[in-house]
Order: structure tokens, then C-alpha cells, then sequence
DNA sequence: AAGTGGTCTAGACCACTCT
DNA sequence: GAGTGGTCTAGACCACTTG
């Protein structure tokens, strides 16, 4: 029998909220591992003695921030890790056929991170981290060239073995080789034109206009765990957005 | 004493998915105007002889949906309209104080559509529609040039009178004195070059890389009732997305 | 003080999935 | 058939806004 886990409610905050929380935390800290089920709401709800509504718009409100997935029948799920794939939504190439790009690595390099990268990772200047070069091809042309930035006692692992062996996409990696699982992700969209050296990977004109897109990735706990610029043709460029 | 307005659901469908929709179609259908205060949740749920909790489940599905705002302790309000000022949030000019652009209109045409636009907006290719030309400023700087086209019987009322005096704000307009309400708009980003005319407009040399972003702009009942394209320097761009 | 939406309970029943 | 999440009910009480 299993003691009751009674939360408190911050004043001000609601029952569900605290629940929320709780579990929350309880994902974050590992205990139900990306992909894995969390107990039925009817065990949760016992287990924190709090009526089965409550502990379903807990669900609910985690299921809202994305944390978990439900689904009838079966059960609820923590959220699997997003696999990377949704760079490519900001671009039309070719044929548009919607497949993977594939992954060439460029170079890979343990360098102290340059002021705005530290930044944007959290970690202190000049801490050294993994860049990867890379560039992405779509029928053996070159579309899209990226500066990746990994935070290095973390990816340790990467720095390590044939890159030619990781496959097209780099965060099913992050999961098995480092057990680092990406929740969220960032993206900023801004433009410019190539320096000569970037213009020569992607196959273009020195001067060429790209769209840069700068992106930061986050595990489930709110860490930043990549810092990434892709740059690519502004004339394949294309992105919708809905306003209300 | 009010009958009851009993819901039939679909079969497959839910009871409060139903209610939902009945209440939609009374908004759409201008019993409530924009802003205006809809009947509390308790005296809904009488109306259609359901439970509370029924008719508030109801009630969030049209929150998330964005066409009822609720406010604890003041009541439910069918949404209004969009005020049309997020056209800036895509470019960062200047000071970046986040002002609305002043306007300037350049020309106003009846004049029959071109094949797109009348595709966009869902009439028949050639029939005639209002044609505007707008260049917008901050600090008497021209920053962005837009291209309006809005469908003829509808916006009669805007093909008479001086544009001068219409303000800076487009969507309110739309409302005053047409009754049209944009409750939706999506937007399509996308970068190109200035043709020269364009280009004079907006005081830049001649192919330089410019954002073009196409909108559609819908009303409550979801018809397109404005088709817009926007282009600024493109170095001014950015935007912002977040994955999850 | 009256009226609104927000929280919470304790239950019943239904629909879906898996074995 | 057992177990899951999804719907619906009927009520109590709380928190917020307004006259």
C-alpha cells in the first residue's frame, strides 16, 4: 500500500496546478522516462487523495504545456523527444516531397564558445564546447549548411568515433549516445547573404541572400542543450503563420 | 420563460461539441456582436437543459477556438475583432518602440481581379474588386509598402469619401463602416527583390532583398475578406516560432 | 450583496485498446 | 473482460467584479 503523496498548494495556486507540478518534476527528474507510461489517473488520483476531475485537469494542464500525450483507451504517455526532422518546414526544395535531408559532417571541433553561443547555452564564456560543421543535401545537392553548438561534458560522447556512422538526423543521437532528450525548441528567423566561404558549401554566388535561422533547443528541464544558426537559399524560403 | 433548445448531437459526436457549435452559429450569425457579453454558463446550461460542467466544457472548446473570451467574475464576451497593428511583429525597424506605422494611401482602383487574388479571395477570376496601395512610415521614414485587395459589395462604403481621414489602422475601419469583423488572418513569409517602382516607394535601391508576407484575413463565418501583400527591407525581418 | 466564472467532489456510464 | 481515458451529471464552495 502505497503512502498518500499529499501536495500543498501555493497559496494563490490551485489544487490541479500543484499536481501538475508535482508530476511535473517527477518526469523531469527520470522517474517515467520519454515514451514510457505514467499510472492511470484513477492510481494517481489515489495516490495524491484527490477526486478523479481534479487529478484529470492536472493531466490536462501537462498535457497543454507538453508534456505528456494521452490516449484512449491505452494510457498516458510521457512525451517522446522531438526527432528534428521540422527544419526543412521552413524551406521548399526541389521536388517537395517533405523527405529528411541527408547529413554530411564538415568538420568537429572542441573550441571555447564565442560570447554569443555561451550565451545562448547558459554556460559561461569561453567554456569550451562541441562544434559540428554539417552541411544537408537533397538529391545530392546541397540545401541547407548549419554551425552547431553542443555544451561539452554533456555530449562528451560525440567527440568520439565516425561521424559518417550518425544518420540523418542528429536528436535520435542526442537520445542514445548522450541521453539527452530535446522537448522544445526555438526558432528565430532573420536574413542575410553568404560569406564567400558559405556560399562555396551551398553551391551559390558569394553575396547570395539566405535566411539564417538561429535555434535553440531545450531538454525537459529547461536547459538549452544545442545552439544551432542554419543558413539556406532565401529564395526557397517559404513559412506561414496564424494569427488570432 | 425561454423553451428549451434542445442539441441533437451528431452521432460520434459529443454532447458539449455539439453545444458549441449551436453557439457558434448564433455568433457567426451576429446575435452577439464582437465584445458584446453572451448569457452566463448557468443560464446557457438551463436554456439546453444540460449540467453545468457540460455546457462549461462547451464553453472552453470555443475559448480555445478564439471566439469567446472569459473573465472571472465579469462574465463571457464573444471575441473582437483583430485590430490589425501585428503586421510590425514580422520586421524590426528603428527604435523598435513598437508604435504603430502611420499610413499613407498612394491609390484606390475598382478594378477586376487578377487570377489570384481572386482565388485567394474565393470570388470568381475578373470580378471587380478594390484595389488599395498603402505605404506605411515611422518617423516619416517609409518602412513597408502593401498591396490591399478586399472584396466590391462588401467594402462599397470604402470606395467613396478622402482616405486621408482613415486613420492608421485599417481593421477598425473594416468594422465602422463596413460591419466586417477579422477575427482570423494567416500569414505566408516568404523574401524577394524590389522591383523599381517598388523600391522608389520605399526609398532603397533598386533589387534589394526585401520579406514579402501574403496575407488572408477571414471573418467570423471564416470568409476571406482581404488579401494583402506586405513587403519591407529584408534586413529589417525577423520572427520568432516555437516548436514543441 | 448579487452575479459571474473557477475549483473540487463523488459518482455513473460510455468508448476504446489490448489480451 | 479488464483496464484505460472520455463524457456527463448534480451539487458545494471559492474568488473575482460590479453596483
Amino acid at each position: 500500500m502505497e503512502p498518500l503523496r499529499l501536495v500543498q498548494p501555493e497559496p494563490g495556486q490551485s489544487r490541479y496546478a500543484a499536481l501538475a507540478a508535482a508530476l511535473r518534476a517527477r518526469i523531469v527528474a527520470g522517474e517515467w522516462p520519454p515514451g514510457s507510461a505514467i499510472p492511470s489517473e484513477q492510481t494517481l488520483a489515489g495516490e495524491h487523495g484527490v477526486a478523479l476531475g481534479t487529478m484529470r485537469r492536472a493531466l490536462e494542464l501537462l498535457t497543454e504545456q507538453g508534456f505528456i500525450e494521452r490516449s484512449h483507451g491505452r494510457g498516458t504517455f510521457v512525451k517522446p523527444a522531438l526527432n528534428g526532422a521540422s527544419m526543412a518546414r521552413f524551406f521548399r526544395f526541389g521536388d517537395g516531397s517533405g523527405q529528411v535531408p541527408a547529413s554530411r559532417i564538415l568538420s568537429r571541433d572542441a573550441l571555447p564558445a564565442p560570447a554569443e553561443v555561451a550565451r545562448s547555452l547558459g554556460c559561461g564564456p569561453g567554456e569550451t564546447a562541441l562544434r559540428l560543421r554539417r552541411l544537408r543535401l537533397l538529391a545530392q545537392r546541397p540545401c541547407l549548411l548549419e554551425d552547431i553548438w553542443l555544451p561539452l561534458p554533456l555530449f562528451a560522447p560525440l567527440a568520439e568515433g565516425d561521424p559518417a556512422g550518425w544518420g540523418d538526423l542528429l536528436y535520435p543521437l542526442f537520445a542514445q549516445r548522450c541521453g539527452v532528450h530535446v522537448h522544445r525548441a526555438v526558432d528565430s528567423i532573420g536574413f542575410g547573404s553568404l560569406a564567400a566561404e558559405q556560399a562555396h558549401a551551398l553551391e551559390l554566388p558569394p553575396g547570395h541572400p539566405c535566411a539564417r535561422v538561429q535555434r535553440q533547443a531545450f531538454d525537459l528541464a529547461g536547459r538549452c542543450i544545442e545552439s544551432r544558426t542554419t543558413l539556406g537559399d532565401a529564395n526557397a524560403f517559404h513559412y506561414t503563420v496564424s494569427i488570432t
